[in-house]
DNA sequence: CGAGATGTTCGGCT
DNA sequence: AAGCCGAACATCTC
């Protein structure tokens, strides 16, 4: 479930907590998600903090409490975040849960690809400081998209988006949606884009994260009728714009979908 | 029942 | 030697 804007509409679940004490903690410590965790922090040091803050950043979290305590979360690929009453009992894959007076607020991950941190310091963990400037900030220019492209030559495109650093929070339906939309075959190599098709790319990514963060991040509704985004996983799914049927293969290590007659490869 | 999944990391190979 | 690729991680769903 999680890229960019599922990621910000997770944060926004435990919005409720904020401000509130957290009374005790439950976790399920030798689970892979903590992995590097110092987990007596989780368990020890966070009763009786504050929620007091969270943000999202590309694919991360993070909630400050007060006491000088840093949360990072990471979803992996079927995290999520959500609330329960008061008291309520942890269920099978719910690996972190923080009980307040009025509410538990809880993480389920059941593929336990996703991440915890914790971290105690005055400011913002240096992980968290250091993320890549998001692409829809003014930092996220045609000329940086461009050295990267040129760096990552041999890879496909496709691969390149997938690339945290230079596409931080985009991940496989995104990347298939920012192609779509640019009319850039997929299995291109990131070296041979034009300067026509290199523009198109900087645009797209842009809009898409934007339009995901307004729409899904919001309120989880969908994003405009004409996306791929609705037809992308359906067994045979056709392209939005000519109706011709989607192409599925393997590129850059996803299952990745597209249209073969608007998304061809130029040279 | 087997394949695949909205992600990351590591190890091997070029 | 940077960088590409496939495998591994763990569990559920179609």
């Amino acid at each position: 479930m999680p890229e960019l804007a599922e990621v910000e509409f997770n944060r926004r679940q435990w919005d409720p907590g904020l401000g509130e004490k957290i009374l005790r903690t439950s976790i399920h410590a030798e689970k892979r998600i903590f992995r590097g965790t110092d987990v007596a922090l989780l368990e020890e040091a966070l009763k009786g903090q504050k929620l007091l803050h969270s943000e999202a950043r590309a694919k991360q979290m993070l909630f400050h409490f007060s006491g000088d305590l840093w949360l990072g979360v990471h979803l992996g690929m079927t995290g999520h975040l959500r609330v329960e009453p008061p008291g309520f009992t942890p269920e099978k894959h719910d690996h972190l849960a923080l009980f307040q007076k009025r509410r538990t607020l809880l993480l389920r991950d059941s593929r336990l690809f996703g991440r915890v941190r914790v971290e105690q310091c005055r400011t913002p963990p240096e992980w968290w400081t250091s993320l890549p400037p998001a692409v829809t900030s003014p930092e996220w220019t045609q000329e940086v998209l461009s050295t990267f492209l040129q760096r990552r030559g041999k890879l496909a495109v496709k691969g390149a988006i997938l690339v945290q650093s230079a596409f931080p929070g985009v991940g496989n339906w995104m990347a298939d949606e920012i192609l779509w939309r640019a009319r850039i075959d997929p299995r291109q190599l990131s070296g041979t884009l034009t300067r026509t098709q290199l523009r198109r790319l900087w645009e797209e990514s842009r809009y898409v994260c934007e339009i995901a963060l307004a729409t899904i991040a919001v309120d989880y509704s969908d994003p405009p009728a004409d996306w791929l985004f609705h037809v992308r996983w359906s067994r045979v799914g056709r392209c939005p714009r000519d109706k011709s049927p989607l192409q599925t293969a393997t590129v850059g290590g996803r299952t990745t979908r597209w249209c073969a007659r608007c998304q061809k490869a130029r040279k």
